[in-house]
DNA sequence: CGCAATCGAATTGTGCACAATATAAATTAT
DNA sequence: ATAATTTATATTGTGCACAATTCGATTGCG
């Protein structure tokens, strides 16, 4: 009865951990789906998805760029920016050329129209922080902890 | 010149709010990539995607239920769960069955492999837990703080 | 110098995620 | 009871996301 009792015990403490662990990814990976839900209605009227708006907001920052190192600020790779990248071009806001020191990069640059499209996206971060319902200084504390845990994450990742 | 200092100073607002809210949204968009990544290789071996594992874990803890019920546990709708449970039942999984009692619905049942599959998934949580290198109850509070961020999204859009 | 190794993008194939639509079954109203 | 509406799932089309592969350009090493 005693190693019955303790064969119980291991098995309720693998269930616990598994949940735990369960909930905060799950937790993470819900509420990305749900801030797409919310960012949706207001990117369509900018005719922009969040990835793209992300894309975007990488390039207001700075342009002229790789798409490496716009792989390296997003956390993405060329299988996911090279298409994106292709339906920014046809809808104007970008341009995709060769370097021509190196054959091998191409930059990416803002049109006008997509230095234009900037005005129209600053009336999206109001929407989004009514809709989170938090202080802003909520909000920062909680990013600096989700963004420590997700560099953690990747650390790992780097072996 | 008085006009021109409050433009400005409003501009430079505005960058900052849109920064901010990006920031947040992106973090919690980065970090489930990230968790992503570090799930694969442990869950290659169970041959389950991520989203394919969340749906295991809800149905370990119920299962013999609607797809709708899936649907509302784990945020996804139907246009995303039926090829995912059409996938899963061709890997001898799950079984899905026409209700009789209501033909619309459709009833999701564990085969006995999928019962036999959460003693392999037991090893999982563990690594994770180590390669979030955070304790037990900064992950738990972390947590609540993102589930109530979530909530409170999901409370926009439901009006 | 020449050639292997590396690098940056692009391509291919699989699997979500969701809007919009379709369809069939059940419920409600008339 | 028949029509109109609602409900649960399925289908279609678009757009990520990433592994694996390919390809041309560049770098390094012998």
């Amino acid at each position: 009865m005693d190693s019955m009792t303790i064969m119980v015990r291991k098995q309720t403490a693998a269930d616990q951990a598994l949940r735990l662990d369960n909930q905060i990814c799950f937790a993470v990976y819900s509420t990305a789906h749900a801030f797409n839900r919310v960012y949706k209605p207001l990117l369509d009227r900018l005719g922009l998805t969040y990835p793209q708006y992300l894309v975007m907001l990488a390039l207001w920052e700075r342009d002229d760029v790789p798409v490496k190192d716009l792989g390296e600020r997003l956390f993405l790779d060329s299988g996911t920016l090279t298409p994106l990248l292709k339906r920014l071009e046809a809808a104007e806001l970008i341009k995709r050329t060769r370097s021509t020191e190196d054959e091998r990069v191409v930059l990416i640059a803002l049109t006008s129209q997509g230095h234009a499209l900037r005005e129209k996206a600053k009336a999206v971060p109001q929407s989004i922080l009514a809709a989170s319902d938090c202080t802003v200084g909520e909000l920062l504390a909680m990013k600096d902890e989700i963004v420590a845990l997700r560099d953690r994450l990747n650390a790992v990742l780097g072996e």
